[in-house]
DNA sequence: CCCCCCCC
């Protein structure tokens, strides 16, 4: 005669609820492999109503079923348990301690009739009906709530269930009313795959991909992805190969289609800006099939930032921005850093802000983006860069809209062709790429001295906003060797020759070149800097040659260059080492490039520099 | 089962 089994237990302890010494009868025991090398012991166990293999015994007791003492259909008081959710959203109850209480012999075989508890603890599809009522509807939205009438699961745990493992949906909608879950099944699938069994959604494809190629180790083939949205949410959804064939040519962006029998997966978020933890991928089964009733769908949510916002945001923030392009530039051929050949083409966007900015289109985007007319163009999940300032990039997952049916393309279009097109719009995104704040190491000159920058072995860079306040005009050319490659000061022979000492070589005549030290400050502090050739003729506005012969010829002419010249303010790109000589060490500060002063740039300069101060 | 998001 069997001891009597604790009704409920197995509910309890799935559930993690508190339940005292248990009595269980062991239906099933499997020996699995672990990653410690260990034996690791999993029980099927049953209260005589549901069984639950869901049970792990810790290896501490692994002795039990290696002496034979846990054997199947004894019965055991489970002492202490663990309940525990795993990383795959599985439950498991690990046994930490227990006792065998009655072994196989005196209970006879199998007690009750036990039907399994939620299955073995793979992954579960809640399989959902439609009762009558909701029969007449083909569809759901994406996402749901149930009200669950089963006597398997609390409707609170079927919400949870639905909430961790497929959509979260906080409207309780009145076609929720009208579902009944049955009992979940099981599915022989890799616990992140779920099919949606009887799932029909109605959505709306918002963007699609081309087809690509793809090989790899893992074999090779085609596919092509689209987004779609619905009331509740948006998903990406997935063809592969034979459902690329099926499904490409029929699916339009912008239409709405009944989508059914796709299985799901978690989403990598690493790949997609879509709010949604899901993603969908399309089988052999699979329907698509067109939609014309597609009033209540929405269209794309967009949620335009205006261009003169632009600026405030965060580098890399994906955005949606709607604007009239006011120029498309030529499409070009561009070669990436994984020398992969791709087209781009720049547009200029201007809003009512009378704000501009350039968003770049790329690949097939860019080969057939049509500029004529200037038309309205809005970017969905376009990527803001910081190139020239404030610029714009198309994604893979951005959609690109001409013309768009949308009331804010109506107000631009109006506004643009009123007023719009007479503004002179400054553009956020520079024309220059030097002047760009990412590749700026941005210093004050006392930032140069109170951060000791220069003394390591490596020469820095930093660029600066300065005033020239003086420079040295009476050494400020030599007379170097002639040869094309050749800089070398020369020196004067007693035959009236220049000599070069690197070519070794005696020349009737020298060229003139700049070495000019110059003095620059900024609000805070000043600093001696040399500046060559290059660097010199774009502060003096004048070639070294030309300069040389007015020294020569015009000594007033030559002053008047500098006093021209002197409390000019410029943006420095300078290299900064420290240089030892006569035992003296000093650092150097060298200009590598002089720059215009963009008045954006400057307040921007200015600004964040008041920021530092205040925050001193 | 893919997963490229680019260039000045």
């Amino acid at each position: 005669m069997s001891i009597p089994l604790t009704q409920g237990a197995i509910e309890a302890l799935y559930k993690g609820l508190p339940i005292k010494n248990p009595l269980l009868q062991l239906l099933n025991i499997r020996q699995m492999t672990s990653n410690s090398g260990l034996p690791r012991f999993r029980l099927m166990m049953s209260d005589g109503q549901h069984a639950l293999s869901s049970f792990l015994l810790t290896t501490q007791l692994n002795h039990l079923p290696e002496q034979k003492l846990l054997v199947q259909h004894c019965i055991c008081m489970l002492k202490k348990v663990v309940t525990s959710t795993l990383a795959d959203g599985r439950t498991a109850v690990t046994v930490m301690d227990m006792e065998v209480v009655q072994s196989p012999e005196e209970t006879g075989g199998r007690i009750g009739n036990p039907t399994p508890y939620n299955k073995d603890g793979k992954a579960c599809c809640i399989q959902v009906v439609i009762n009558r009522e909701a029969e007449t509807l083909d569809w759901f939205p994406i996402t749901f709530d149930l009200i669950c009438r089963s006597n398997v699961l609390s409707s609170k745990e079927i919400i949870s269930y639905f909430r961790t493992r497929f959509f979260i949906c906080h409207s309780t909608r009145t076609l929720t009313q009208n579902c009944t879950v049955i009992q979940p099944h099981l599915l022989n699938s890799n616990v992140n795959v779920f099919v949606i069994s009887r799932w029909t959604i109605r959505a709306r494809v918002t963007n699609k991909s081309n087809v690509r190629q793809w090989s790899n180790s893992r074999g090779e083939g085609k596919l092509f992805s689209f987004e779609v949205v619905d009331e509740s949410g948006e998903i990406k959804i997935t063809a592969f190969n034979n459902e690329v064939d099926k499904f490409f040519s029929l699916l339009e962006q912008g239409k709405v289609y009944y989508i059914s029998k796709a299985t799901l997966k978690v989403a990598n978020k690493q790949y997609s800006t879509l709010k949604n933890d899901y993603e969908m991928t399309l089988h052999a089964h699979s329907s698509i099939v067109p939609c014309e009733d597609n009033q209540s769908i929405p269209t794309m949510n967009c949620n335009f930032v205006q261009i003169e916002e632009l600026e405030n945001r965060d580098k890399d923030a994906v955005i949606d921005v709607i604007g009239i392009c006011k120029k498309a530039e030529d499409v070009s051929r561009i070669t990436t850093r994984n020398s992969r050949e791709v087209s781009k083409r720049a547009l200029h966007l201007i809003d009512s802000s009378g704000k501009e900015v350039t968003a770049t289109l790329w690949g097939e985007e860019a080969e057939k983006f049509d500029g004529s007319g200037q038309p309205v163009v809005a970017i969905k999940g376009a990527r803001l860069s910081d190139f020239g300032g404030r610029s714009l990039s198309a994604l893979f997952s951005s959609t690109i809209m001409v013309n768009p049916d949308i009331p804010e393309a109506f107000r631009l279009r109006a506004w643009y062709d009123r007023e719009g097109y007479a503004v002179n719009s400054q553009s956020l995104t520079e024309r220059k790429s030097t002047n760009s704040g990412s590749r700026m190491n941005w210093k004050t000159l006392s930032d140069v001295k109170n951060e000791n920058m220069g003394h390591e072995e490596k020469a820095e860079y930093f660029s600066c906003l300065a005033t020239v306040v003086y420079m040295r005009k009476e050494n400020c050319l030599y007379q170097a060797c002639p040869s094309a490659d050749c800089n070398k000061k020369v020196l004067i022979q007693h035959n009236g020759l220049y000599r070069c000492e690197k070519c070794n070589r005696e020349f009737s005549e020298f060229k003139y070149r700049f070495l000019l030290s110059a003095n620059l400050a900024d609000f805070g502090d000043n600093q001696w800097v040399t500046c060559f050739q290059e660097t010199a003729e774009v502060l003096l506005g004048h070639s070294a040659q030309t300069l040389g012969q007015l020294r020569e010829t015009d000594e007033a002419a030559f002053d008047e260059v500098f006093q021209k010249a002197n409390f000019r303010t410029h943006i420095f790109k300078n290299r900064v080492k420290l240089e030892t000589y006569n035992d003296e060490s000093r650092v150097k500060v060298t200009v590598m490039e002089v720059l215009p002063v963009d008045h954006r740039e400057y307040s921007r300069r200015l600004l964040s520099n008041i920021r530092r101060l205040a925050n001193m």
